[in-house]
DNA sequence: CTGAAAGCGCTTACAG
DNA sequence: CTGAAAGCGCTTACAG
């Protein structure tokens, strides 16, 4: 493969000029640049990256690190490409389930300047087996966590869950059961906690009876609703932290007999594509993927670029989200 | 930050040792690899692996340019991941409608060394704008064509679309639609081919008025169960080329006061998770995505070693796909 | 088992 | 606008 002296030499040029002809084009000359141009025809020159990013210290790079399995990954990733794109970038995907035995193993690629930056779906908080000792170009995505050591995108999970509670209450359910994601999720216990700040100001007693333990998969909504179908007094409405698992809890009550809203109502959380091609159609609340995706990585960027306010950097950024009201909540009758 | 210069300093040892300490550490004595450790310790180094990169020129990276809609690309790339990770290469996500203007901005990323492979969902085909001189550790995933330039790992669409086309007509059905996906996929074709062999096997005159062109979206199911529920005679059976299209019908049909499989079969093509959750739950033909995107990479590894046999690389490989029976397609009346 | 030295292919002040 | 030269941080024959 023919390199940049190869060029410079057919060209009758320094290799410094091959070099901004590619750098900065501009201030190579007419008759230079033509002749740059012709060699590198000849020889079908292509620039060795490595080298060029080896020089620079630099790799153009991030890495994302997600659960594969998330409903809305791709719409996420979508959002970070686009912003990727267009500040040159190409990112690297890892799973974080993956990652779960042995999370340096991605941070460290950032000490050896494989990737420029982090987009994180895991919070990392003060005293974590791996403190960041400063903010060193991690975005955290979708999940929140007060004393994070990393700037945080993600959705208010608290008040968007109180939000579509709200709902239920409005539509005059008093017992509303709720089926809850995987415990370690930070995102998990911010919801219940916005169901029961729904149910308190409603003056509805909680009872932790109501509340089953999920993991956002649609099987444990189907096992979910077989349990809260038989319930004594049987909820008349269900809050699942996820779509998928609401999709899960419509097929378990079906499966049961019920129906969906007349018997009971359900709604979910994500606002995944399914969830207007259900029967019935979700109520849920959306959460805006793609913008996530493309705020973290404008984000980072910032922070690759060293262009942040330290001060504020830290303070989290919620994404609004919305209640999309559709067929699977009905007034209680 | 340190570099391998600095550690040899502290270690009182070369360069060529520190080195040899991550390459090839049974080559070092006990007393050099203490004092080795200890210095890399002591100044927290961690290697700079774009200049290894460089030096080896590799990157130890690959690149996966698909279509982010693929509903099963998730699971595609979980098995590619697995690949990877024990082999030592970190993965690239491109999404290939970006690249539609601009192909060529990929499979450049090879010649710049910045991946040492790519794994492409879309085939390329000798005459095509970007043929390929010769096979460069590039895999074509689930698609195909007779002349490819690449290795393809696939499903047999033909033989495939065929299989659940038997079965529909193995349940009496003779009129029978079809929802196509994009036409400029080569799936599509191929799965038409599948559907029509059948008809044709069974002695059943072919009609394209029984065939509506989709193009794998949800609601292009919808629109499409509208126009079958509308044919005189209206078809007893329709076999979708997708599931996300196979969910729209039946969306789309119960709109119309149609029941699934009562009034109408409806079959898809893919088995994603929602199929087994939907109502009825959906008969559909299993495609391999794990296994798709692990062999993919199983293949592409090969490729990059030069360990492959050239005479045979080029004859496609097809994963086994199933016949999955669940409740949207019955006997017809 | 070890070290001196060359080399990988670029970029980038610097001087002109 | 141009070129000579140093330098980036490693790896790798080679000689010992």
């Amino acid at each position: 493969m023919a390199n940049i002296k190869d060029v410079a030499a057919l060209a009758g040029v320094s290799v410094a000029t091959v070099s901004r002809y590619y750098s900065a084009p501009e201030k190579v000359s007419k008759k230079n640049t033509a002749k740059v141009i012709s060699a590198i025809a000849q020889l079908n020159y292509k620039p060795n990256l490595l080298a060029r990013n080896f020089t620079q210290s630099r790799s153009y790079s991030i890495l994302v690190v997600a659960p594969l399995v998330n409903p809305f990954l791709l719409d996420v990733i979508q959002g970070i490409q686009e912003i990727a794109r267009t500040k040159g970038y190409t990112v690297l995907l890892a799973d974080v389930l993956e990652a779960q035995n042995d999370d340096n193993k991605y941070y460290s690629m950032l000490d050896s300047r494989l990737v420029e930056g982090i987009i994180d779906f895991k919070v990392r908080v003060k005293g974590d087996k791996n403190p960041l000792a400063k903010i060193q170009n991690i975005v955290t995505l979708c999940d929140y966590a007060e004393n994070s050591v990393a700037p945080i995108i993600t959705v208010d999970d608290t008040k968007s869950a109180e939000k579509i509670v709200d709902y239920l209450i409005s539509l005059g359910h008093r017992n509303i059961g709720c089926l809850t994601g995987l415990d370690f999720m930070h995102a998990t216990h911010l919801r219940k906690l916005g169901y029961q700040n729904a149910l308190q100001k409603a003056g509805i007693t909680l009872s932790n009876k109501l509340i089953i333990n999920g993991d956002f998969s649609v099987i444990c909504g189907i096992n979910a609703a077989k349990e809260f179908a038989n319930m004594r007094p049987r909820p008349t409405a269900i809050f699942s932290m996820s779509d998928k698992m609401a999709i899960g809890i419509i097929q378990g009550l079906k499966a049961e007999g019920l129906r969906v809203p007349e018997d009971i109502s359900v709604v979910g959380f994500d606002d995944i594509e399914f969830a207007q091609y259900c029967d019935p159609p979700l109520t849920t609340i959306r959460q805006p993927a793609k913008e996530l995706g493309s705020n973290a990585m404008s984000l980072l960027c910032k922070l690759i670029d060293g262009k942040f306010d330290p001060e504020t950097v830290l303070r989290p950024y919620f994404l609004p989200t919305e209640l999309i009201v559709r067929g699977s909540a009905a007034a209680v009758k």
